[in-house]
DNA sequence: ATTGGGATGCGTACAACGTACACGTCGCTG
DNA sequence: CAGCGACGTGTACGTTGTACGCATCCCAAT
């Protein structure tokens, strides 16, 4: 039953072949972080799902299993990505102050996700304990110290604005996402595509107060007014901790 | 060049095959609600990653194609799931005053995503305009009404503490994902494992209040009381702009 | 100089997935 | 009872993640 083994050794009969291969590899041309950045640039350009082991080979110039020295698999490639853009979120040394370290650094975070949508999609935050991620929580427990909050406060209330800026972020992202794979360019624009539904459900009379928001409100599509006023909430809501 | 027609019709050579066949299949036993009710158990019994279109027809009872006829693809399912779970969320008809609202609201939305954890990992939250949210959103805005903010301010507010839930559930469940992931039972399990790392990052010297945090703060396992925290920040923020 | 071994890249291969498409089969309505 | 639309089936294709063994290279010790 044993088929011949497959002869492509030394003197095989498509022996030419041999001398087209790439001869030299130079080596270690991959990397971890090579092979993340380009993920990264991929994610940016085409979306999280174009970010296959597949293509990042293809980008690489290399085949498709080469990048598996490397990172195990998909959950390493993603821990990667997730750290190497936390690296872009960065307050200035000049900033001081409890208040504005946290909204510079919230600001920074909402800029950076903005930037690479794909992170709101990441199966599931790879938050990991990285050096970046560390960095930044010192320097905000190291701003929010010295007013008289015990750690376990200045914890929570870093990870509250941590958490409203994650939240806000990818709802603002999931929106734009909407928007784009339906053709909408603006927010009058999808107003007007999702009016149908929205005047049957605003007939039936059963959400009076969220319309006098849809006919009244001027601030729709301001998102940047919408995050920071948010943003505000979770800050006041610390101060009073802090200064009352 | 047309080859000859496959012929597995009347009097087929396999003829006893069609006497296996179902006979006569109950009509109409599929719906979207079926459906989208048997993914979400499978979800939240075995995880995101075991919701296929083949485990579900299986699990139905059904061909791997037949559930396509009632949902257009996975896009869809997952809007199905997404609206099925948020009805659970319910705020009580006897909680009144918006902080006791809002409050309400956001606990039950937290223990919502705790029971459905692959909520955290769907591609993109599929937030849609569905009756479910137009109901919540409404009992909110109501709830904020009359306190003088305008329309866009009650929004925003409301806006925040969704965000804020949701980031906050989020990361909660990813942790929790991630302690299952490595069979770690505890926060002390957890923090043994981590240790060496831990250690590492701490000699570096370059993360003071952190290391006060690791090793002075009380609270670093209670979950509940880190979301309560941070969402008393919030709807502190509110209160502000509400009651003074 | 030789030679061995560990690191790196390649090729093949497989199972599982989403889903397009054409087909049988049912129940209802004329 | 004829036919038509809705429903479930079967087959099939392209794509994905990745296991596994082989080929090749660099470096170090002889």
């Amino acid at each position: 039953m044993a088929a011949q083994k497959k002869s492509k050794d030394a003197d095989s009969p498509v022996l030419w072949e041999r001398l087209e291969r790439p001869a030299a590899a130079p080596r270690a041309s991959l990397t971890p972080q090579k092979i993340a950045a380009v993920a990264v640039r991929v994610a940016d350009a085409e979306g999280f799902a174009a970010v296959t082991m597949r293509r990042l080979a293809t980008e690489l110039g290399v085949a498709p299993m080469a990048a598996y020295r490397h990172v195990s698999g998909k959950d390493d490639l993603w821990a990667l990505m997730v750290d190497q853009v936390t690296a872009e979120v960065a307050v200035p040394d000049e900033v001081t102050g409890w208040r504005d370290s946290l909204r510079a650094y919230a600001l920074a975070n909402r800029a950076m996700m903005l930037r690479h949508p794909w992170l709101a999609q990441l199966p599931t935050p790879h938050f990991v304990l990285t050096p970046n991620r560390m960095a930044a929580a010192e320097r905000q427990l190291a701003a929010l110290d010295g007013h008289g909050m015990d750690t376990d406060t200045m914890m929570a209330a870093f990870r509250a604005v941590n958490a409203y800026v994650h939240g806000a972020a990818q709802s603002e992202v999931a929106l734009r996402q909407y928007m784009e794979d339906n053709g909408w360019a603006s927010g009058d624009e999808t107003r007007r595509a999702l009016a149908p539904q929205m005047t049957y459900l605003m007939e039936t009379g059963r959400y009076p107060t969220y319309r006098r928001y849809a006919l009244g409100a001027g601030r729709k599509d301001d998102a940047a007014w919408q995050f920071e006023t948010g943003l505000d909430y979770v800050l006041d809501g610390i101060a009073v901790r802090i200064d009352g």
